[in-house]
DNA sequence: AACCAGGCTCTCC
DNA sequence: GGAGAGCATGGT
């Protein structure tokens, strides 16, 4: 991986980054794709981003903090090997999706975001969390940043009903008020079962949602989330719950787990439905 | 018109 | 601890 940088200008040119694989593989929400560059928010923090044969170029007044949203400080092909190592019948699926990166994403915005996202599909978790953002968040030039939260505090249980979150309204004033900055700490210093247990006593956050938290927004490479694609894609007679699917994984992956996950549900997802 | 979407809570056993 | 009902909303 060969890294040249400018000011605000980064131009990443490896194998192992695929830009839109990696955005649209469902771990992030807050990008729009307009005339092959991608416009992505995260934080209060902004960059556009594009792929041509020569590289990903990002462009951003805050070039550091997409370097390390990025985590270009890691080597993927040594995951992607290693993977394919332990468990050859990944081989295909991580393939396919040998340019995806894990985003180290904001915990906070983690958590409130795949609140939003359970029992509903992409697009419509795109769109309740814009208008939560344009509702509650600080205006940039560029758009609105996802709200601290403070400023998610300051919405009702009637607001997030009427910008669509349905019936996780309630989670979400109740999840906005318990996880403090203190909270998420104390996650950064526990272990990944410790957090998990954690993340359970918040209203609307269950296995699958921690999982997404702590793979996206805290860095744990030792979880899986199990959603309706991974259970189509890895249900047999022997891993017939969830939850065996996700020891089974964990046990046999360990830190290297979610990144499978990620490519095992990008190719359900985008490349074995082409086929079809 | 049922069924589904990066599931969760609550109840009952 | 595991099974089952109910859940807002918009797309297919």
């Amino acid at each position: 991986m060969t890294i040249s940088e400018e000011k605000n200008k980064l131009t990443v040119r490896s194998e192992y980054f695929n830009l839109a694989d990696t955005l649209e593989c469902g771990q992030v929400f807050r990008y729009a794709k307009n005339d092959g560059s991608y416009y992505i928010i995260s934080k209060d923090k902004h960059c556009r981003a594009e792929q041509d044969g020569g590289g990903v170029t990002i462009t951003s007044s805050d070039i550091g903090y997409f370097k390390n949203y990025f985590a270009l400080d890691e080597d993927y092909a040594e995951k992607h090997a290693e993977i394919i190592s332990i468990a050859p019948e990944l081989k295909a699926a991580a393939e396919a999706g040998k340019g995806i990166r894990l985003l180290r994403q904001d915990p906070f915005e983690m958590v409130i975001s795949f609140i939003i996202s359970a029992n509903n599909n992409i697009p419509r978790i795109k769109g309740i969390i814009d208008r939560i953002a344009a509702e509650a968040g600080t205006k940039k030039e560029w758009g609105y940043a996802f709200p601290t939260q403070a400023q998610m505090c300051m919405l009702t249980e009637a607001d997030f009903r009427r910008l669509g979150a349905g019936y996780r309204a309630s989670y979400l004033t109740s999840a906005s008020r318990a996880v403090t900055d203190g909270f998420l700490s104390g996650l950064t210093v526990s272990d990944t079962g410790s957090a998990m247990k954690k993340l359970l006593t918040v209203k609307g956050v269950g296995k699958k949602v921690a999982d997404c938290i702590m793979l996206f927004g805290l860095g744990r490479g030792d979880t899986f989330p199990v959603d309706t694609w991974m259970e189509q894609a890895l249900l047999t007679e022997t891993l017939n719950t969830n939850a065996k699917i996700r020891c089974h994984y964990i046990d046999r992956l360990g830190s290297l787990a979610g990144l499978a996950q990620q490519y095992i549900y990008h190719y359900k997802r985008n490349i074995e439905k082409k086929t079809v």
